[in-house]
DNA sequence: CTAACGTTTGTCCAATCGGTCAAAATTTGC
DNA sequence: GCAAATTTTGACCGATTGGACAAACGTTAG
């Protein structure tokens, strides 16, 4: 008997196949949320039998714990790189390029969290409330020195960044509804360059100093 | 047997506790989105019996349908109101400070939509097509119109609503990573306010016509 | 009072769920 | 090539779920 998820897999085919369980669980979970996934999805998914699957984590929550604490580090990486050599402006354009980004090439990351939160984030609460809010309040600090030095508008750094969040996630978490509103024309992929240019100019313009 | 749900409920009685399980189904499906809900939750949180509720409504999905059926009007009742008598400016404030308010006052249905999105919208997909789609487009025209006249800024309608969505909706969906995020002091009931007062000043500045 | 109608409940059922287990199949170390 | 270790599977289990149903309970009109 091996000790499976108790330290780190030792064989690489355990490598191996826990990715492929881990990315089929992704795949599951940020479609239907936690409670609407089930082992047995996940492991066609995977290619595999539940038992052979079980035979990798010790159960549902255990994957789903596995893949939330992989992925953190992945979304927050954007908000990581604001940093405050450059221009302000640029920067923030950068940020919102950035997440905007992931909305495109990560949707089910997003949605995966956005479940999350959405339960009330029962797995990851702690989480939110230690290392995210520790890095949020450091960029607060941040763009609370843009704006003393007059390079940015005076106005709140947390609702910013909110703001900044929520429009570029909607891109992932609702993209039937701005499909569906969009239409089949305008809906296809052009819609996350429409997307980028109004945010852009949003920001931009929102923030401008005034004289 | 009477017909149940079948037409208008006949009686005095089932029109009040039709209306009481849909109060507790709200409660409990926002909460724990549709598969994640049981009928059991929701016949407690009514205060009856699980085969008395199921008196009431031919099952699980009934009510839900039902649920989303009667409250999507509600829902976007801040965006029909959006009219082109008026400021424009004045308008778009007011739609965001609705919103914002059915964000604070109502965040179990905005929760409810949220979560219906989230997993594809399998139940409510044709009504975003169609009457959300035309309705949205309606108010795009009205906006257009003001940029052709040069009271806004020129710039994508249709992003500019999804930004107004997303930027309010979050502080009644992602509640949780807000008030995280904010910490105890500032994570109160002021935060509406103070989310208002930025959300208005980005928008308005955002929006501000070029000379 | 009582018969008809509307309401409520206890009991039950089939399906689905997460998870176990021993045995079979396969891979690996020598 | 072979024995030990690892991987895979079929069969199974207890718990939970959505829902059915008939019997009991209440209510009201005559």
């Amino acid at each position: 008997m091996t000790q499976k998820t108790a330290s780190r897999p030792r064989t690489r085919i355990q490598q191996e196949k826990r990715e492929l369980i881990l990315e089929a669980a992704l795949e599951v979970f940020s479609a239907h949320g936690f409670r609407g996934s089930t082992v047995d999805q996940i492991a066609v998914a995977a290619g595999m039998s539940k038992p052979n699957l079980l035979y990798y984590f010790k159960g549902k929550e255990d994957i789903h714990a596995t893949l939330m604490q992989r992925l953190l580090d992945t979304w927050l990486a954007p908000l990581r790189e604001l940093d405050d050599i450059g221009d302000p402006m640029t920067e923030l354009r950068g940020y919102i390029r950035r997440k905007l980004e992931m909305a495109r090439d990560y949707p089910r990351e997003s949605r995966l969290f956005a479940n999350e939160i959405l339960q009330g984030a029962p797995r990851i609460l702690p989480l939110l409330q230690g290392e995210l809010k520790r890095l949020v309040d450091d960029k607060v600090e941040v763009m609370r020195g843009w704006m003393r030095s007059g390079r940015i508008a005076r106005t709140d750094p947390w609702h910013l960044i909110f703001a900044i969040w929520a429009t570029t996630q909607h891109y992932a978490d609702f993209d039937v509804q701005v499909r569906a509103v969009l239409g089949p024309d305008r809906g296809g992929e052009g819609r996350f360059e429409d997307a980028a240019r109004f945010l852009e100019t949003l920001f931009v313009e929102g923030l401008r100093p005034k004289a």
